[in-house]
DNA sequence: GGAGTAAAGTGACCGTGGTCAAGTTTAAAT
DNA sequence: ATTTAAACTTGACCACGGTCACTTTACTCC
């Protein structure tokens, strides 16, 4: 049987989340060191690990709740009207994991939407994904938008799908010019979504 | 001006690159290490950074020599006659990737198909994708077993996104049971080249 | 209070990828 | 044959993530 943690252990990982938090907001994700976080927080090296993982836990949880308060925003949004709203939506996500290669590859390595442990933040946030594009799918099915030969989670996982891929693209090429993520989504979702005419 | 390699350049890389894939072949390629490599090479470490960028660097050669013998294979067999034909070509390549996240790692890092450094072995593996699936999709295209209404080259680069969805699951997932990568694929495929009715 | 026990935290230590100033080999120039 | 500069290689060194036997703290029961 397992106890409630103490009021110290939760008081160490807050300090570890608020200062890991910091430093991000200062340097980026990709700058993020373990010995830097603990020594911030005024903890020992080790006592990181006992409350994540590795380091990629620990990232998982901050980038976790950033997906999360997106989807928040995307959720007060109302539905979109058409393959492009739609992508305008997504952009916000988009631009969010385009910033930095390891929220990228954090997001990917946990995109088992579907996956056993449920209580991970991340997996919660891909649940949520699902279920608002889901929706959305469902509202543009029923105003003859888009096609309407396939289930909303089929669809809605496509889209996933290529949003992983138009990231995927993103990180390997250079950015000059003032392109963005969801440019190179829009034709993917027309076809995808492809009203019958 | 930068000169010709000399011979002895070229016969350490050879080393290199022959004693990693046999440490691969015995060890699988996520434990691949590479004080191991330069051992059995008989160089030292600073060598082998000088031969490739880094770790990755070296992986993307091996692996990238491997994606071309499966694309060789692929490209001898016969045109597929269905979506379900399609598939069933594509699994030796999804097994392969599937066998090993480092893999898929490696892959994913440098599919931006269309990129700059063309004489990099993976880069050419991508666009022999890309162009072998579009010259499958313009003939189903022909047969009227697949939509006409997207370019082959765009239902291409979709089937990658697809690809890579399809491994990303299978490395969340635990696979007691006997199923593939590509099981997962059919679906998502039957509906991207949906035939119209 | 004090003894006993489980939780929490510590920091020296390790493995591994990657660097770079210095040394060695090669081959072109004379 | 000698010189010379570039190509090539070396290995001590560093950075960073992660481990684990041990110490300290907090809770429980008498």
């Amino acid at each position: 049987m397992t106890r409630a943690p103490q009021k110290r252990r939760l008081e160490t990982r807050a300090a570890l989340l608020r200062e890991a938090e910091g430093l991000i907001l200062e340097n980026g994700f990709s700058a993020l060191r373990v010995e830097d976080v603990v020594e911030r927080a005024g903890v020992a090296k080790g006592t990181l690990f006992s409350h994540f993982k590795d380091k990629d836990g620990l990232l998982a949880v901050l980038i976790g709740a950033r997906v999360m308060a997106l989807m928040d925003e995307m959720e007060a949004q109302p539905s979109p009207e058409d393959v492009e709203d739609l992508c305008d939506l997504l952009s916000p996500l988009l631009c969010f994991i385009a910033q930095d290669r390891v929220v990228f590859d954090i997001l990917l390595r946990y995109s088992g939407s579907t996956s056993a442990v449920i209580d991970e933040t991340v997996t919660q946030s891909f649940h949520r994904q699902i279920n608002q594009l889901s929706a959305w799918i469902s509202v543009l099915q029923n105003t003859g938008q888009i096609r309407q030969d396939a289930a909303p989670e089929l669809l809605a996982e496509g889209i996933q799908a290529f949003l992983n891929h138009v990231l995927a693209l993103w990180f390997c090429v250079d950015h000059e010019n003032g392109e963005t993520p969801s440019s190179a989504l829009l034709p993917l979702l027309q076809t995808w979504l492809a009203a019958p005419a």
